[in-house]
DNA sequence: TAGTGGTCTAGACCACGCT
DNA sequence: GCGTGGTCTAGACCACTAG
């Protein structure tokens, strides 16, 4: 593997009689491989083939939707064995990078599928099934970003974004204000019109058009209270409790890619959590 | 394994020559030795064992803090491979049952460490690290079940619960109001002295005193407005928005043994989300 | 030095989905 | 029937901890 690169740790096609095997002091613990370290950072096999995939899967090789080669092809191709690479794997599902089907092989993950469309939707109806918003654009502008904004997306302040406002609905009563800020360099594109013709969750969007997968994001929430303007939008009384929704999206190698900031209405909904 | 008591598979000490061996069309995928099911419904052997780790841990075998026996032991006792244990007890891990320290063992979870206590709060501030909350407890009474909260703990509505009222506070300042009510039946002898004097997080004291660990909950977040006793007690204005935080905790089997209901100043804290 | 969990391998069979 | 992921085993060596 690796090609004689060694990025932390380098694997010799040693089978026996390892001559140059110094009994290292920080080697994987590889069984019939030998290996040797680099550096003093230390890092498992298969956490090297995760992150070889991880960048197969950043670089586009293998799109959202796909299939991605079996795991023996990705051992034989690794010159590691099946059990290292489905380790690999193992942790990449459950990070929902990758989904995997019995009998069917493993797919790259994406947002147009039923179990993902609630994976950033924590609002829930008190009672009964949850169901898809009705999605109502306010505004699209391209805008320079403000202070905060540039700051959480790591970019400079003034620096173009793409900012929208929306109204999502559930059985007709409006619900959730969302206001969005986007990198303009890799939205470069989205309009108004883009957005209202697109059918499915906004991620879906963002990944199939613009090649920018969100893969997890942080929220702060607070209780603030309804100004008057987004009173009406909301279709509440100035002064009514929101939930306030702050969140920052990541896409791969942890970059921000996504500010956004909810307002909720709670009187018939709440934000669900699991702890555990 | 199981003596030959079956739950939903046999498997059978066989090595070779399995003259019994019908080829089950539901057998587990076993290696050396052969696995037939008596129902319908298949488990894999790795999940029975983890069935039965979570039954010591329930029955209190092995108690919170306690080394659980080694890896090779469990395997030698439930006559499988390492392997199989090992991909039980990896479960367990990824369930904050159990903790692995590497050189030193596998140990019962507990509430009575660092990496605990900031697991079921999720009240952040905005700047700088997480502390301590200062608790001061208001008010510990016996009383009959709300019809919610008899509904919620899987009780009959009137039957004896253990009411909890109580204000923690950030550096001096009031910030978050806890009502807890939790089944007569289990905290039987639960004072306000006895929640003075205990030093550490409350669900420690669960624990350790009354055999009760709390191992997951759910919440539901909302945003609501103080009532005037509230705004005593927090140290705020009546009308000032607040997070209302209703959780369910569970301890093994699913088990409902608290209702919370906490009132959260959000001024200078927030509620940290996670989204993957 | 001994014992524990952590990594890695090789090989076997099973459940599943498709052709 | 074949290929995929899922389970299970046996054995090896490594990293870490403690006596």
């Amino acid at each position: 593997m690796l090609d004689g690169k060694p990025v932390f740790m380098v694997k010799l096609i040693v089978m026996s009689s390892a001559a140059s095997n110094q009994s290292s002091n920080n080697a994987s613990g590889a069984g019939s491989g030998v290996a040797i370290t680099a550096s003093p950072t230390f890092s498992p096999l298969y956490q090297q083939i995760k992150a070889l995939i991880t960048q197969s899967l950043q670089s586009g090789e293998w799109k959202p939707g796909e299939l991605i080669p079996s795991e023996v092809e990705l051992a034989s191709r690794f010159k590691v064995s099946q059990g290292t690479v489905r380790k690999a794997i193992d942790e990449l599902s459950a990070e929902n990078l990758v989904v995997r089907r019995q009998g069917k092989g493993t797919f790259v993950a994406t947002h147009h599928e039923e179990r993902a469309h609630y994976r950033f939707l924590r609002l829930m109806p008190d009672e009964g099934e949850a169901k898809q918003p009705d999605n109502r654009v306010v505004e699209v502008k391209r805008m320079r970003a403000p202070a905060e904004v540039a700051r959480l997306l790591d970019m400079k302040s003034g620096d173009s974004v793409i900012f929208i406002r929306r109204v999502q609905s559930f059985d007709g009563v409006p619900t959730i204000l969302d206001e969005l800020w986007l990198p303009g360099a890799l939205f470069r594109g989205l309009t108004v019109e883009r957005l209202v013709e697109y059918k499915g969750p906004m991620y879906g969007l963002f990944e199939t058009e613009f090649g920018t997968r969100m893969i997890r994001a942080t929220e702060r929430v607070r209780a603030v209270l309804a100004e008057p303007q987004v009173g009406e939008l909301l279709d509440v009384q100035p002064g009514t409790p929101l939930l306030s929704v702050e969140r920052v999206s990541f896409t791969y190698g942890d970059k921000p890619v996504e500010v956004r900031r909810g307002l909720y209405r709670t009187d018939t909904h709440h934000y669900h959590n699991e702890l555990s």
